[in-house]
RNA sequence: GGAGAGGUGGCUGAGUGGCUGAAAGCAGCAUCCUGCUAAGAUGCUGAGGGAGCAAUCCCUCCGAGGGUUCGAAUCCCUCCCUCUCCGCCA
């Protein structure tokens, strides 16, 4: 969300926006039902002081303006509700120096850090390697849950939560603090965080939302989450902390679900694209300054790539092009890791700066040192999700004779140093 | 799942139809007073939106959403949540 006084004065520039952002909002349609509305009020609020000071002196009179005032607020209510269905598009707007595109070819890669694993034998794609190491079971993962349903299996799983712990402990290092976070959440965390209305169909619906028998409707509809950012920032609802206080580091743990529908074709295979996966995550609330909040981004960037470089995972950074940045994000940065099997850099990785536009949605604020009160800015990227990472893992570190060692980092947290097949 | 009770400002807590946006206390801020500490005196202190250079004025908000009424924190309905007891359960 946006404030509406900017919307009013750079229709220009929004129009521009949802261009490149591939938002499809009738801005025109937004700023006549905002001038209504306010006209609206306006006439309703006069009304209302006039009926206010007649009190019980002219019970008539005021019987007249009540009836009076009602169609007008009746006519403010259907107003409202569109009024805000739309601004709940508007998208944000983005640095002026991020890449310009429609799809996902601007992305400019802006640091590279490693070498493509060079492998003097022919390498084995995780999904080889997870059935002759009885790491991965897809077919029985199937089978029970459907597609894109999986089993990890002995040293896999060990391997999974050691990342994961690996990644929480290094959040909590860094100062964040840990939070175990809902996954089924209601709408308006949802709706907060900017993944409504935009994806609602990525988004496992829970709880039987909509009619009844009896024609009643079921309200407050739950959700699967597809990442604990809308509980992070759900947290927050409503909140107005001093600025001193600030930034606001957290870092939840959960499990993540994602309905994947309109990508039925894509990554059939391997534990790229799952239908549910766990992960750690990082999001920062800082002062309403837009330089502050880029130095967030980067920094957060920064604790993500230590941890694949103590992986001694080879990675790059894309700055994410307009075309391919969602919505809500004012600068967004990617991680790819490089994963042998698909003979590329995987995404494993995404940070964004959303500034204060998820932050309205959920009225989140601080106290300046003056007594002003503003949004804070929110950020939030991925510390580490797994079982992607294991494709990189499991591919990267994989020996000629078809073991695969563990990383060194990874060493203190499991039993064993390497996987070799079981007999 | 069954049976009860309840949700009021930063906190405690009055308030059952009419100058109540809300008593009182605590906390907070300001000033004064007392040789420190502590205590005391007085005043100020909720949020959102709108008009105005400003003083100020107007509207909305007592869990949320509807309804009754000229008028609702107060009456009615729905929902959400909390607490107590019972049942069930990892």
């Amino acid at each position: 969300m946006l404030d509406i006084k900017f919307i009013r004065e750079n229709k220009k520039l929004l129009e521009k926006v949802c261009q490149a952002k591939n938002v499809k909002l009738d801005l025109d349609r937004l700023l006549v039902l905002d001038e209504k509305r306010c006209t609206l009020i306006q006439q309703a609020e006069n009304m209302r002081a006039e009926q206010k000071k007649l009190g019980k002196d002219d019970i008539e009179k005021a019987k007249e303006l009540k009836e009076k005032v009602r169609p007008l607020a009746e006519e403010l209510v259907d107003i409202e509700s569109a009024y805000n269905d739309l601004m709940y598009l508007v998208p944000n707007v983005y640095d002026p120096a991020t890449p310009e595109a429609k799809d996902d070819s601007g992305n400019k890669e802006i640091e590279k850090w490693g070498e493509p694993t060079k492998f003097d034998f022919k390498p084995k794609s995780h999904v080889e390697l997870g059935e002759t190491l009885d790491l991965i079971d897809f077919e029985r993962g199937v089978k029970t849950s459907g597609f894109r349903g999986y089993y990890l299996k002995n040293e896999a799983v060990l391997l999974h939560f050691a990342m994961l712990w690996h990644a929480l402990l290094k959040m909590v290092e860094k100062d964040f603090t840990p939070m175990l976070t809902p996954t089924i959440v209601r709408e308006f965390a949802l709706v907060g965080s900017g993944h409504f209305p935009f994806g609602k169909d990525e988004v496992y619906q829970i709880a039987n939302p909509g009619k009844l028998a009896d024609g009643e409707m079921i309200k407050d509809p739950a959700y699967l989450a597809g990442t604990s950012e809308p509980s992070l920032l759900a947290y927050f609802a409503n909140s107005v902390w001093v600025e001193k206080d600030l930034p606001i580091k957290v870092c939840g743990f959960s499990p993540c679900y994602r309905s994947e529908v309109g990508s039925y074709g894509k990554d059939a295979k391997g534990l790229y694209r799952l239908h549910e996966f766990m992960k750690v995550e990082q999001v920062v609330f800082c002062r309403a300054d837009v330089e502050e909040s880029n130095k967030w981004l980067d920094q957060m960037c920064q604790y993500s790539r230590e941890i694949l470089e103590e992986l001694k995972l080879p990675y790059r950074v894309l700055q994410i092009c307009t075309g391919d940045m969602g919505a809500g994000k004012y600068k967004m940065y990617d991680l790819e890791t490089w994963m042998p099997s698909r003979g590329a850099y995987g995404e494993t990785h995404s940070d964004s700066n959303l500034t204060d536009w998820q932050t309205r949605r959920l009225n989140i604020k601080y106290k300046t040192k003056d007594g002003e009160k503003k949004f804070v800015y929110a950020l939030n990227n991925t510390v580490l999700a797994s079982p992607r990472i294991l494709i990189a893992v499991l591919e990267n570190y994989q020996q000629k004779d078809g073991s695969i060692l563990v990383p060194k980092v990874l060493q203190k947290y499991l039993p064993f140093k390497e996987i070799r097949a079981k007999k």
